[in-house]
DNA sequence: ATTTATGCAAATCGTTTGCAAACCT
DNA sequence: AGGTTTGCAAACGATTTGCATAAAT
């Protein structure tokens, strides 16, 4: 699925009336080669482009479904491909001293038991569920 | 125990180095009193304290554990009481379209999943989870 | 040729900070 | 009095926007 990346992103971004151009792809790549989340200024650096035009391309990335944002324990948005490109369901590992993001997995059963919660919620309140987050607080390994 | 929190947050505090003075209470019963986080702006207005006051002294119980800082899907910090404080375990609701976040309460044997999961990981892995989150992201009645 | 994307610099806005006056003990 | 807290106004920093140039179709 890794060879059929670009062209999932391509057409996804031209179903929003937008181009793949290759600013967008060296933010892409950053992404993909970062394999966690990352912020707007190491997206910005590792791909190479003006301040202005990664914020502006996340913005018009996530629109268009190709990445996904990310709250963490600090003051800076991150940004990750959305899961239904990578097909890597995962959660979030999140250092409460220094904001570190990094990805985990969860067992398949705690998965299904949270998303019957999220049926079961939908059906009895106001509050229409689509998506979850289950992410551990703590300390990384280098904070420890 | 709603009787005994004023005197335990004093307490807080004053392990802190810290006093309980009236904006700060102040501060303290417009977040006991909404019943889900609150915005800085929203604590200020209600607590009528000047913004600055606000933000310090919002500062201040999170350093003594009194408020727990909560992030939720737009760029406005959220504040809440200390779960030990009210004895209230719960998790989030958050709209993704006007970014109003609502308590909500999962099932026991989930709760206790995720706990299981979290030492598995601390144990297994160079993270030290202390905390975790299950939060459902979605439209709000009034968005949906 | 016309539309869209880029980069620079300036603006925006939630949050933080400096400082003098008010408060507590 | 001595140290802390408050409020105002100014500063800060991540993100956004205006505008002129460059690229794509």
């Amino acid at each position: 699925m890794v060879e059929d990346l670009h062209p999932a992103i391509a057409a996804r971004l031209d179903g929003d009336g937008q181009r793949y151009t290759s600013g967008r792809r060296r933010l892409v790549e950053a992404l993909v080669g970062a394999g966690r989340p990352l912020t707007a200024a190491e997206v910005l650096t590792e791909g190479a482009l003006a301040q202005s035009s990664a914020y502006r391309n996340l913005a018009v990335l996530e629109a268009a479904g190709v990445v996904h944002r990310v709250a963490g324990s600090d003051e800076f948005a991150r940004f990750e491909l959305a899961e239904d490109l990578t097909d890597h369901h995962h959660h979030h590992l999140i250092c409460t001293t220094c904001g570190a993001v990094t990805d985990f997995t969860v067992p398949d059963g705690l998965e299904r038991a949270v998303d019957a919660l999220a049926l079961a919620v939908t059906a009895t309140s106001g509050f229409h569920a689509d998506h979850h987050r289950i992410d551990l607080y703590g300390r990384c390994a280098a904070c420890a």
